[in-house]
RNA sequence: GACUAGUUAGCUCAGUUGGCAGAGCAUCUCCCUUUUAAGGAGAGGGUCCUGGGUUCGAGCCCCAGACUGGUCACCA
């Protein structure tokens, strides 16, 4: 492992800290009594508080500094006075392990006194501090002016998903991203619970993965000796609840798909998913609107919010179109009574690629998809999907092309799905059955598979029952205005970061040979190594940084020494 | 999967025609008792993403690869 100079510095005072009998990590409570927000708040001259957190700003003068102490709540400045910290005449506190062997980043806890600057800022007078935890690694150091421009802004983003604990210690907006993504989560779930609705926990590792056209990743359970999938959606066992005579249950569920990444995919990624007997999805969608409208005030405030060049509103109620009216409206074609061949030919005019894979409903999909979706900025209800395209869904009352089903559309990207729920067993039997067809008539090497355990759920009978699915993921994007799920992922899944060898194969060998003979002549070793020139100077040049090898120079000429 | 941009100090970034590897902040040393990204003086710090090639000489040119971002496609 190579340390920078910073970090072998730091060590050193760890080092030092030990030396002087200061434990760099002590175990003992610390009896934080104000956070830097509570400070601020609840000023008042003179005041006694104690405080914790990281040392983010030293600005050392002489005998006397300021700093900055960042806690979970933001920051508050402090002053470090010397003959306040050390009354006697002892200075070493102050000079010694506050002004060399404290670095920013470090935990430290204070306990001072309230004050107000000249320029007008609260601060802390410290009358004792102690460290708390040693950093070893600095930090990046973003810093903003008084204008609010910013400084070495830490903004590259493959460091900063890979090392999400530092990107959330310097970038406060990022930290927002995920307390806003969590009052989601909240007030999503209080909303639920006020209606009086049930959550419940339900299997991640399936037997069949079921409720989506996915394909699932696979793992192996060794006792059973049976494959079994990680869930690409938790619909079939929801409803399998609502059989069991649960009013309305719902589910934060995390999912997982074995299919691309890029900025609105990740391989788990986190669904609420509700089911509510004796409703239909008329009635989900006002339950719909309603609960977005809560949702958005309580993340942000207001119902508008900004997302990319878009300021969309969440206040209900929001339109309602059928995807026939909407393929009507957008291409001028009339989908309602056409064969698959007519649709099939009007997609191609469309120049819309289609291939004979595709059934009626795919084809509509694709007109839909590919006309019409990207249009809806403003939340907006697309209903009646054609029936082949919604094999859980129920058959609309009024066409039995189409199914009682909706999807809410905002910024031209689905945010929810819902049905009337499919409670005929017999027509469910059959649908699935029909998707394994098309299942077989598509190349696609994604197994269909059927679930007869839930089948003989639905003999038993399920109570007519509308049922919703929403992607928090892409429901916060729009709430925090982030284009990239990666931004409201604390952890998003990225490529493995490539491991650091220790001494590479010709830095082996060169050291075998120095081991038997050192020092040697620079150029002897160099053609005993056989390698060519650019290699070998990176050779001895790894081996010299890694300080286990040094080229001398005398009146002899150069050699290499081992060290 | 395709196209495209990027990868240089702890962080943000320069790097000219191929000729000693640069700046600001951070770090280290010294001075400074109410400062506001920013006091003064000095110093140190590099696997230029990896591997190969061309060349007297490569951060720069050529080839192959890795990783990341973006756009598109695929997939919900």
């Amino acid at each position: 492992m190579q340390l920078s100079e910073q970090e072998l510095v730091r060590r050193e005072k760890l080092a030092k800290l030990r030396a002087l009998d200061i434990n760099p990590y002590p175990a003992d409570l610390f009896p934080v009594n104000h956070t830097s927000k509570q400070v601020k708040d609840k000023y008042e001259d003179g005041k006694k508080v104690i405080i914790a957190g990281r040392l983010m700003r030293k600005k050392i003068q002489g005998k006397a500094s300021f700093g900055e102490i960042q806690d979970s709540e933001g920051r508050i400045q402090v002053y470090f006075n010397r003959d306040e910290i050390c009354p006697g005449d002892d200075k070493s506190k102050y000079n010694e392990l506050f002004k060399k062997l404290l670095d920013l980043g470090d935990f430290i806890g204070i306990e001072g006194e309230l004050f107000t600057t000249q320029v007008g800022e609260i601060t802390i007078n410290i009358k004792d501090f102690k460290l708390l935890s040693k950093a070893l690694k600095p930090l990046p150091l973003p810093k903003t002016d008084s204008d609010g421009n910013t400084y070495d802004e830490f903004n590259d983003p493959e460091m900063r998903y890979r090392q999400r604990y530092a990107d959330l210690v310097v970038n406060p907006h990022v930290k927002e991203v995920f307390v806003k993504r969590t009052k989601l989560f909240n007030a999503m779930r209080n909303f639920f619970n006020d209606a009086g609705y049930f959550e419940v926990e339900t299997p991640i590792l399936q037997p069949i993965p079921g409720g989506a056209a996915a394909r699932p990743f696979i793992t192996h359970h060794n006792s059973l000796d049976i494959p079994l999938y990680m869930r690409i959606a938790n619909e079939l066992y929801l409803k399998r609840l609502i059989v069991g005579g649960f009013d309305g249950v719902y589910e934060f569920s995390k999912n997982f798909r074995n299919e691309g990444m890029d900025r609105t995919h990740n391989p788990e990624f986190t669904a609420m998913e509700i089911y509510v007997s004796y409703k239909d999805y008329n009635w989900m969608m006002d339950f719909c609107e309603q609960l977005l409208e809560h949702c958005a005030i309580a993340v942000n405030g207001t119902t508008e919010a900004t997302f990319g060049e878009h300021n969309i509103n969440f206040k209900a109620p929001y339109a309602r179109v059928t995807m026939a009216d909407s393929i009507k409206h957008f291409t001028g074609f009339d989908i309602t009574g056409k064969t698959e061949d007519e649709i099939r030919q009007t997609a191609k005019d469309m120049n819309i690629e289609v291939d004979e894979t595709m059934g009626k409903g795919k084809l509509i999909d694709e007109i839909f998809g590919e006309k019409c979706e990207g249009n809806y900025i403003q939340p907006t209800f697309i209903t009646d999907y054609p029936k082949e395209m919604s094999p859980l869904c129920k058959e609309h009352r009024e066409n039995p092309e189409l199914t009682e089903r909706f999807e809410l559309m905002v910024c031209g990207k689905e945010i929810a799905n819902a049905y009337s729920e499919l409670n005929d067993p017999i027509d469910q039997r059959e649908r699935f059955e029909h998707q394994l067809k098309l299942a077989e008539k598509g190349d696609d090497e994604a197994t269909e598979f059927i679930d007869h355990d839930f089948l003989r759920a639905l003999e038993y009978g399920m109570p007519p029952t509308s049922g919703m699915g929403i992607g928090m993921d892409r429901l916060i994007m729009f709430l925090t205005n982030n284009q990239s799920i990666q931004e409201v992922l604390f952890f998003p899944q990225m490529r493995p970061e490539r491991k650091q060898v220790e001494m590479t194969e010709e830095e082996k060998t060169v050291f075998e040979i120095l081991k038997s003979n050192s020092p040697i002549d620079l150029n002897n070793l160099k053609s005993q190594s056989g390698l060519s020139n650019k290699k070998w100077d990176k050779t001895i040049k790894g081996l010299t940084s890694k300080k286990v090898a040094k080229v001398l120079k005398n009146d002899d000429g150069l050699f290499v020494e081992i060290i």
